[in-house]
DNA sequence: CTCCTATGTGTAACCGATTCCACATGGAAC
DNA sequence: GTTCCATGTGGAATCGGTTACACATAGGAG
């Protein structure tokens, strides 16, 4: 193992030289830098970041708990949390919590340990883990992805879902949907729901509680989802869904009624995952910038670790979604007939 | 910031008690032991372990240089890679190169100056890198996973992807298919492509060049190559391709001249991505064991970390593959009327 | 009743860097 | 010709742990 003690010996200068000219902090001579180089790479020496942390209480690690990296939207983000890290000179530690909070608690505290500089974080929401989280933003500020974190921890990056599902549902009502369902996640406090809410509203048509079908966001429960609204006397011609897999679902449960997709029924899913494109017909769905929220995420971050504003407030980015429109959806039919 | 002196001034006793207690090394009294514990959680301390490397020289840290972590073959496996080193209390460290040689080879020097304990690699190949992984060698295990790299540095993991091109193509055979395409990537030396060679010469086949297309590995090279072989004077009735990409290509292209797959032409793809299962119709396709795989690499590092094999000779592990049978695949039709 | 070993604890050196302080040099300013 | 400041360098303390070593104490073997 090289150290700056071998470089320092081979160049004829002392360690303290070898390091200001690694950090760039102080005075080094042109002729001594040209000597420290060259013993550098004849040694191929690389300097011992740990070592460093322990004076300079940086590691140049930025750490990422995230909540399913088998989840395209994650992976993306992941990727393009990877780039931008590299980018401002930071490495990045990941931890895949599978949705568990004892999971990401473990890998909080993991990362703690292992002196991250901050923390970004995607991971299922749970009093565990924010108390986890609480106590690491003591020392580290951390960036939430997409959370609605109620005790919000630092600071928070998320896309306008509120806006992308109002887009989505407007999208159905100007091709003439009147009845339209939302298949969604338990919380009417998300904003899918209350886009979809609100589009209605501007449209005047109020909300009607039998079109609202709320339970897991998984492709069988939005097979179910449809049969179940499919048996009411006046059946909608158009759904809004909360994620694709309910809307693939959802597709799926319309073949099997022998529902052409989209003339006798309009889906919108959302979160353009790779199989919205793929699907038959092609969901019309609402894509997220996911490499944009990467990106934003670290720049927060090294914002922090670098800018003035350590101590600034929280700061809350929110980046447009982009309805995606393919051949799930078409004009509303009339079922008077 | 706590610090394990901070404990031991609480608890009463020095400090190479402490890190006694919490390395597990040396003898610690029962009651010393537990003055320790209540100390170290009432202060709510946790260990730097960058400090602790600079004397134990391990951080705790495995890397992992991915080619392109948008690839839902590769997340799933770093995936496992996290949960794996999780449970052998190592942290990961991920660099995704984007398929960048340049890139993966700055990974790679990072992971060396955070001093990752061991290295798990994907990568493309390039002489760059393996330089680079040549050096870093000298100091840290390093895993490649499927790679055919040459100069093989460490250990491998791969899967069987002879067997499963030849299983994929016997499938194809069982069903009575006899003139059976290949689309491939450039390299004759791939398994896919040898996999297809041992199956049909076990059938007595000879290989037809006309039948073998090489290129590109993407969907669009995938329909291009069906157009081209449809062509020939006697076309196949069946194709065998490198990935599924290239086999939803070919589905699209065959359905583009209204040959109804699998009744006209049966098609077996090759990964099992996500899309595979929702295709139209599902694609019959060789699945990897991606989570083994990541298993194999880590219990891999570890065991040459922890055990005492740590210069035995470079292992490579093999894990079998699994032949996929869903709706791409029927009997072969007769086509002399 | 010694002697030895197993158990338990403190002290201090050390890991590989960074940084503060002291000390040199040289030219510019007065 | 001093004084001063910018430039350049070495030495030593320091970061937060780990571990070798020295030193206790106690119980069992002889």
């Amino acid at each position: 193992m090289v150290t700056a003690y071998d470089v320092a010996k081979r160049a004829g200068v002392s360690m303290g030289t070898v390091s200001r000219y690694l950090t760039g902090n102080g005075y080094v001579g042109e002729s001594t830098r040209a000597r420290i180089a060259s013993a550098v790479d004849e040694l191929g020496y690389i300097p011992n970041r740990a070592a460093a942390s322990l004076t300079t209480k940086n590691t140049g690690l930025l750490g990422f708990v995230v909540s399913d990296l088998r989840n395209p939207f994650t992976a993306e983000i992941a990727s393009a949390l990877s780039r931008n890290a590299r980018l401002h000179g930071y490495g990045l530690v990941l931890a895949d919590s599978m949705n568990d909070a004892a999971i990401s608690v473990e890998a909080v505290e993991s990362m703690r340990a292992h002196g991250v500089d901050g923390l970004i974080v995607t991971p299922p929401e749970s009093p565990e883990l924010n108390e986890a989280l609480r106590r690491a933003a003591a020392v580290t500020p951390i960036v939430g992805i997409g959370l609605r974190t109620d005790p919000m921890v630092t600071d928070l990056v998320s896309s306008d879902t509120r806006t992308g599902a109002r887009d989505a549902v407007t999208h159905l009502l100007e091709l003439g949907h009147r009845r339209i369902c939302f298949i969604g996640s338990n919380s009417m406090a998300s904003g899918r729901y209350r886009g979809y809410e609100d589009a209605l509203t501007q449209a005047g048509i109020a909300v009607n509680s039998e079109l609202v079908v709320l339970g897991d966001l998984n492709r069988s429960a939005g097979y179910q989802a449809l049969l179940q609204v499919m048996t009411l006397d006046d059946p909608p011609t158009a759904v809004f869904t909360a994620n694709d897999a309910v809307a693939l679902g959802v597709i799926q449960a319309a073949h099997s009624v022998h529902l052409d997709v989209p003339s006798d029924l309009s889906v919108v899913g959302y979160d353009d995952v790779d199989l919205a494109a793929h699907s038959v017909p092609p969901l019309t769905t609402v894509a997220q910038p996911m490499a944009a929220m990467g990106q934003a995420a670290v720049e927060l971050l090294v914002k922090r670790l670098q800018g003035s504003d350590r101590d600034a407030g929280p700061e809350q980015i929110v980046l447009p979604v982009q309805l995606i429109v393919r051949h799930s959806t078409g004009p509303a039919m009339d079922r008077k007939h």
